[in-house]
RNA sequence: CGGGGCAUGGCGCAGUCUGGUAGCGCAUCUGCUUUGGGAGCAGAGGGUCGGGGGUUCGAAUCCCUCUGCCCCGACCA
């Protein structure tokens, strides 16, 4: 493409708004320019990579033995009642009526949809296992949509769904999809990690997530330096320390703590450590009274699991300050297990201490020296605070190591719930109808792009892996406008490297030498090539790679060789 | 949805408190110079100050109201 030709030009300043570094980038560079909250047009530029993204998607996909289709985004509401998901799935879904008042939702996921192909389709087991996938736009009226395309509203995703007539079919299909995203996060040449993962309100058993690894993840996910445990913060299982509790050493003392509401400032006031306080929050519970959760005073509350307990209520809420002054008779801050009336739960790593400090249930009072079975009632430990860096690995060996990552794709053993809700069966070998096991799997392909760029950039711009740069190559010409050699000379070179099968790139503007590099580095090319008068005197072009620190002079000649030679590497 | 904030040429902002002829930078256009790291000079175009209502001789500025957007929380590819 001829950069003169391309009337998006990109920009030294940024709207306000953009928060993250991809939405910035992708702005600056012009490839998304939006419409409305969450709802972005993909420029040329941009459409280049996001094309090149789903290439690559639905190549693997074809070769795990997917079979593409594409269903509406339009759906009636009748599906989505059938299923239950009518009412389950909440304001995200968008719904509408036409012009004969029926209702009908856009597409947030389409398991009802394809759930109904498969019960009008498929008869026989013999037509099975079958895997049918589309690459479309949905919609999902998030509550707050932001950093650009990473979390809009509507989006492009790669969606999957798998049919199969046992169990062991169906986790044969999984491993497939497994291993072809696998593949797909290895070719787009991201930096990536499966954890396993809460099935959430998609429903099912198994389900693992894919993440790219990035600093401004919205995820934290945890690993093992010893196995190959990893799993998303929310699933991770925090284990109780090595160590066994040791035995009381202290006797049960009431301190006076003025003032000390926090750990941090109970701590400082009393000279422990975090890890020898335990604190105390009150969450609602479902019968409308509360219920105590235990935790250490340096752990955090781990959301997902908690609500999962018996009694407590789902989504997980914090008890107001009333309510908690009413049950424990004192202000948060000063809450403890000791004496404690009602329903509690504690956490593996709480129940293992000795001689701990907790509150005492009276303003400005603390309890030290508190003992489990001596003190207050042994606990029955629970798993309900996040793992933390240096908790031993739930695999068996290492320790737990905390990355941040972006989910890019989450794979899933759904089992029965939508073929039971809608009656999707085959017959069996007996000619007995059977209800199918379903697997579904997701890649957020429009959200990868925005991952690709949190995970590759630097101070200069975008550093755009190969395989989905929107051009390969550069070509910035020096004073094309004023010599003709050097026109010439550059105009074979483009028509060069384009016979040679690349995606070139080629600044013939007007502009400064300057206005060229800080272009084709905000772009993220990854060969860049300047033809200059100097150079082309010996001829020598200057070579250099985006991720290269200096560029080297190379002959004329041998530029197409040259960027071949490293695009292979 | 709850809590905070913003809305002024295409973009980034000042002006609002204390009412008095709408400004700056970037970008755009023209000319001249410059030409290997986001050029210089001279000139030009472009704004119903988010919409509606009110107060006032006079409103970007004060009041009411609506709309849109952003940030922090619960959701998800």
């Amino acid at each position: 493409m001829r950069l003169s030709r391309y009337p998006i030009p990109t920009l030294k300043e940024v709207p306000a708004d953009a928060e993250v570094i991809s939405h910035r980038l992708m702005l600056r560079t012009g490839m998304i320019r939006r419409l409305a909250a969450g709802l972005y047009t993909w420029m040329p530029i941009g459409l280049r990579t996001l094309r090149k993204v789903e290439r690559i998607i639905r190549e693997e996909m074809d070769r795990a033995g997917a079979l593409e289709l594409s269903m509406p985004t339009v759906q009636p509401a009748e599906l989505w009642r059938e299923s239950g998901r009518w009412n389950e799935f909440g304001p995200e879904l968008l719904r509408f009526k036409d012009r004969h008042d029926r209702e009908f939702a856009y597409g947030p996921t389409h398991e009802e949809v394809i759930t109904d192909i498969a019960r009008r389709e498929l008869r026989s087991y013999r037509q099975l296992p079958v895997n049918f996938y589309q690459i479309q736009t949905k919609f999902r009226d998030e509550i707050r949509p932001r950093f650009g395309v990473m979390r809009a509203r509507e989006f492009l995703m790669k969606d999957a769904y798998s049919f199969h007539a046992d169990e062991a079919s169906l986790a044969e299909g999984y491993r497939l999809m497994f291993d072809a995203y696998g593949r797909i996060f290895t070719r787009l040449g991201l930096k990536f990690r499966a954890v396993h993962a809460d099935s959430g309100s998609i429903g099912g058993n198994a389900s693992q997530e894919f993440h790219v690894l990035a600093e401004s993840g919205e995820d934290a996910i945890a690993y093992s330096d010893g196995d190959d445990y990893a799993a998303n913060i929310e699933l991770a299982e925090a284990l109780a320390p090595a160590t066994p509790p040791g035995a009381p050493t202290r006797p049960l003392a009431k301190v006076a703590t003025p003032g000390a509401r926090t750990i941090a400032d109970l701590c400082q006031f009393l000279g422990v450590a975090p890890a020898q306080c335990v604190k105390t929050l009150i969450v609602d519970g479902t019968d409308g009274g509360v219920v105590a959760l235990i935790l250490r005073g340096d752990h955090e509350l781990n959301a997902v699991k908690a609500q999962k307990l018996p009694g407590v209520a789902k989504p997980l809420r914090m008890a107001s300050a009333e309510r908690v002054r009413a049950v424990a008779g004192a202000e948060p801050g000063y809450l403890g297990p000791v004496g404690f009336a009602g329903r509690i739960y504690v956490d593996r790593a709480a129940a293992a201490l000795a001689d701990f400090v907790c509150g005492a249930n009276e303003k400005d009072t603390h309890f030290t020296g508190v003992n489990w079975g001596r003190d207050l009632a042994a606990p029955d430990p629970r798993d309900i605070r996040n793992a933390v860096a240096g908790d031993p690995s739930p695999g068996g060996r290492g320790t737990l190591q905390i990355a941040r990552g972006i989910e890019v794709g989450h794979i899933f053993q759904l089992g029965r719930k939508y073929s039971d809700a809608m009656g999707a069966a085959v017959l069996d070998e007996q000619g007995k109808s059977v209800t199918m096991y379903m697997g579904c799997y997701g890649i957020g392909v429009t959200r990868i792009v925005a991952a690709a760029i949190e995970q590759n950039h630097d101070a200069d711009g975008i550093v755009w892996p190969e395989a989905i740069a929107p051009f390969q190559v550069c070509l910035v010409p020096l004073a094309y406008q004023k010599s003709d050699h050097l026109r010439q000379t550059s105009d074979a070179l483009y028509r060069e490297f384009t016979a040679a099968g690349f995606d070139v790139l080629f600044d013939d503007r007007d502009a400064r030498a300057g206005v060229k590099f800080a272009d084709s580095e905000l772009l993220g090319i990854p060969h860049r090539i300047v033809l200059g008068e100097r150079g082309l005197a010996t001829g020598n072009v200057e070579y250099r790679h985006r991720r290269d620190a200096a560029a080297a002079e190379i002959p004329l000649a041998d530029a197409v060789r040259h960027v071949r030679g490293r695009s292979a590497a």
